[in-house]
DNA sequence: AAGCAACTTTGGCAAGATACTAATGTTTCA
DNA sequence: TGAAACATTAGTATCTTGCCAAAGTTGCTT
């Protein structure tokens, strides 16, 4: 079981939104990708994913961009990445048939572990850590 | 994040060992591969693995075969994991110096909730459960 | 000492996932 | 109307996964 590179970033692209909060003015995805160091191109899509299951929201045009759909308090990590993953903890095996019900079950506290861990982690702490970084900058 | 076929074939190949224990006669590869569906060309090189980390044993020849190298009481679903795959959780971003320190903890929470979980069962429940199961064979 | 039955090692490989790039829409506003 | 932003889609190089298979090694048995 690894962590993908998109999930941290989306994390990240989310985190860069809860900074933000709740400043009118959305940002750009140029931004977000520049503060985070994340290719532009790619978290486009990220962002698309993360807007088609509600969490964050978009304006088109001139003065367009990104804002949260929430407050960062309402958003976890484990709804983000569920946003781009699917689920917290992917386990495909428990539908197979050929795996024994108990090793399924150890399956299964392994996933509900993680689920409540990133659960249990909201934006509104991620933000406060931040910001108790004295090397961090936000606006 | 996504569990593996192989870990989940690791496990079942563990748990097979733990049910044949503490019978002398260790178990060929054939008979694991059988018993648990897997294929066998490609259950051999998770054995290798799971006996260089001192799970299991293994004897050649005529009368040869695995066996577990320790009780299944002393083996936890996390050591044949890290056996396997190196860690319970692997999380390589948590050394790209871009990911902001705030996030990493998040990550590193989610990471140990997995650990915790994995480490607490151990093959000696795995295989109470297996035998309270009118439906289930062993040996 | 010969031979066989097992484990061991190595190499290869097809299919899918990952992490992007890029081109081309489409919408909004000045 | 045109520029600036988001939105959509296609492509793609690289890596990983889940195997197969062949050749090698060891130890027991006869």
């Amino acid at each position: 079981m690894k962590a993908s590179v998109k999930s941290d970033y989306a994390c990240r692209a989310v985190e860069a939104l809860a900074l933000h909060h709740p400043n009118t003015r959305p940002l750009r995805i140029e931004e977000i990708a520049t503060r985070e160091a994340i290719p532009a191109n790619y978290l486009v899509q990220i962002l698309i994913e993360l807007k088609s299951k509600g969490l964050i929201q978009s304006w088109r045009g001139k003065a367009g961009g990104y804002a949260l759909a929430k407050t960062p308090r309402e958003i976890t990590v484990g709804d983000v990445l569920r946003a781009v993953q699917g689920d917290v903890l992917e386990m495909p095996l428990l539908l197979e048939s050929r795996c024994p019900e108990e090793i399924k079950r150890a399956w299964r506290r392994i996933k509900e572990a993680a689920e409540q861990a990133a659960d249990g982690v909201t934006f509104e702490e991620i933000c406060a850590e931040a910001k108790s970084r004295p090397e961090m900058y936000y606006i």
